[in-house]
DNA sequence: AAATTTAATGAAAGCAATTTTCATTAAAAA
DNA sequence: TTTTTAATGAAAATTGCTTTCATTAAATTT
């Protein structure tokens, strides 16, 4: 699951390195569940996952090492509408995990899909070309979810 | 700035009326300072803005409206990054307003833009006709946010 | 127009997610 | 191995928002 850099160092610890950042146990464990998993995971579920194997790390260390990997992209922060943050490995050892959210405005469940990014990438590209010169912003990213009933949802009203 | 529909009540009595729903001041004036502006207010901002026109409303008051005019369908909620909720009059005087938004990770300027919507608004619809049938969702609704740094932003770095 | 009904309100207390503080620990540099 | 200093964990604090409950005021009935 762990991907190599061929020097002997998992893909990340680059990153780290060269941003002046210590290599820690919960840093490595941290970057270890959100890779492991397919899931939207909040603080808290970090938290649970992360103390099954090193109960030693804090609650506050998640959320510190959370908001810094977000700051350095490795990571991205999700908001479904229960006022929790959510998060999610930007890329990971399988690759670019780039992907758009379905959310189930009853129950709060969310599909990822990928179907349609074909079509979409490009209209995208274009727009985001388009809305860098308008606006004179440099683009690093964009959110797409689309928000609905689920077919379970549907039927219970 | 107020329309009204032509018996003598701003457009929005017949939704409340007919939803069982009480007219009253906060309300009235909650509607009118959204109406008003062309701002992303969050929720304190909402308060403090009726506040100066009528300082017995209570900050209960504007979350418990604000939740209810998002039932409605009146007015969208929205994150953009900082953990709290803002608000948008979904509809207004000026017709529909729907649009996206540009977001400044840095300073978190916030640009409304409804330039290459045309383009877009018939891919979307494409592409929530595919995901509703493939997973079976009702759609209702989108959101698009496209995330980078602002001219004075990029400048700073 | 007055009386009645009950939804809406405001103040205060409560809550959950996240952040800050600060003394301690452990990466990494010397 | 020693030194430096970033990172950590526990506890306290903060923030955005919700709940409770006694009071008020829309709207309905008289």
């Amino acid at each position: 699951m762990q991907r190599w850099d061929g020097y002997g160092s998992p893909w990340w610890h680059g990153r780290f390195r060269g941003c002046g950042y210590r290599i820690t146990v919960p840093r490595r464990i941290i970057l270890d569940v959100l890779s492991k998993t397919s899931e939207h995971l909040s603080a808290e579920d970090v938290y649970v996952a992360v103390h099954k194997i090193y109960p030693n790390v804090g609650l506050t260390t998640v959320y510190r090492t959370l908001e810094l990997l977000v700051q350095m992209g490795l990571v991205f922060r999700f908001d479904f509408g229960d006022r929790k943050a959510r998060y999610e490995l930007a890329m990971g050892p399988k690759g670019m995990r780039h992907h758009h959210h379905l959310v189930c405005t009853d129950c709060g469940r969310v599909v990822d899909y990928t179907d349609f990014l074909d079509e979409e990438k490009e209209l995208l590209s274009r727009t985001e070309v388009g809305l860098a010169e308008k606006y004179n912003f440099t683009i690093s990213n964009h959110l797409i979810q689309f928000y609905g009933l689920c077919d379970k949802c549907r039927v219970k009203k």
